[in-house]
DNA sequence: CTCCGTTGTATGTTATAATGCACAAAAATG
DNA sequence: CATTTTTGTGCATTATAACATACAACGGAG
């Protein structure tokens, strides 16, 4: 995962260098000083926002191509690369397999609730949706003080912008996949 | 046609009101700090990219969703009560749990795969993504002629714009959660 | 070959981004 | 009601973004 402005160095030098344009070139097109151009495809300057703009709409390129990673084409994990978050009582277990990322509007999580366990959780912003399917074991999901009891091969969809709180209620370990899912505005 | 930062600034602060946060909290959960926020929202500063970027992943918004210028509660699902989408030799099966709709970008299935079972899969559009997650079992991923093996507790992401197979390669039965992101044009 | 123009980088300067701290005003609490 | 806490803004400081200028190296023209 790069630095945000190194990814921007990246794709504008590979831009400048697609094009065949020199730095004093691309300045003259945007309005930015050719040095600030330099130090910005070295990585040796943060830009403003204006800055960018400014070479976006110079160059008539979208904002989103200069701030874009080329992502890999092929990820692997596994369970055993992952730093498990800590949950509460220990019983809670929650692996990021894919956190939030700027280009995606969701996460992905694999947890694992011992029986006994339990987890409150603090309510995601307003039009946060979570999608829980159930692989093993039993699932309790408390929303707003209703609760629903999940088996396994269950699945459910709810708002998470609420108090809500999961609970291992069986005396199995329950493991599920967890979808985060966050509006884009 | 408004300054960029001042756009920015706009959307920031209307973000920060929609959702009932202080400055405070907005610094406590971007890392960047109080002072600095007033003055983006107030339009007084212009922001570097990577306090922007910042902004974003901490308030776990797209990047777009701060340069442009301004939705049922809860579903349970059993899998019971999916019709299972057919495979191509009945080893293979697929259950939409949560097919694509339009206000959101993704879908969720659960995939199981008997000994021996496989799918061929045709090519989703440019810049559709997938992430499969093996609960259970082994999954064989091929994809542009490269095999990739996965075992239980692994996960992947992959590029789905190309031809791709599925195949459990083991003695039991796989069973895996499959995310399939389709690109926000 | 020499000379000139172009290119990208280094340097120094100025303006401002980003922070920590202080504080008045508003909101919350008892 | 009085007191405490929270909130957003102002101020001073530090680091750095953005610029103008200088210049070595390179490429092209004659």
């Amino acid at each position: 995962m790069k630095e945000i402005h190194v990814v921007v160095a990246e794709n504008v030098k590979a831009y400048r260098k697609a094009n065949k344009l020199s730095l004093d070139k691309v300045s003259e097109l945007t309005g930015v000083s050719k040095t600030m151009l330099g130090q910005i495809e070295r990585g040796d300057s943060i830009p403003t926002i204006t800055t960018l703009w400014k070479i976006a709409n110079g160059l008539k390129i979208s904002f989103t191509s200069l701030i874009k990673e080329l992502t890999n084409d092929v990820t692997i994990i596994s369970k055993n690369d992952l730093l498990e978050l800590p949950g509460n009582d220990g019983k809670y277990k929650v692996y990021p397999y894919f956190p939030f990322e700027n280009d995606k509007q969701f996460e992905i999580y694999m947890v694992e609730i011992e029986p006994g366990g339990y987890l409150e959780a603090d309510p995601h912003h307003e039009g946060t949706e979570e999608y829980i399917t159930v692989f093993d074991g039993q699932l309790e999901l408390t929303i707003v003080g209703q609760t629903y009891l999940l088996e396994k091969d269950h699945s459910i969809r709810f708002k998470a912008n609420c108090k809500h709180a999961y609970y291992n209620p069986g005396n199995e370990l329950t493991r599920l996949n967890m979808t985060i899912n966050y509006p884009s505005m």
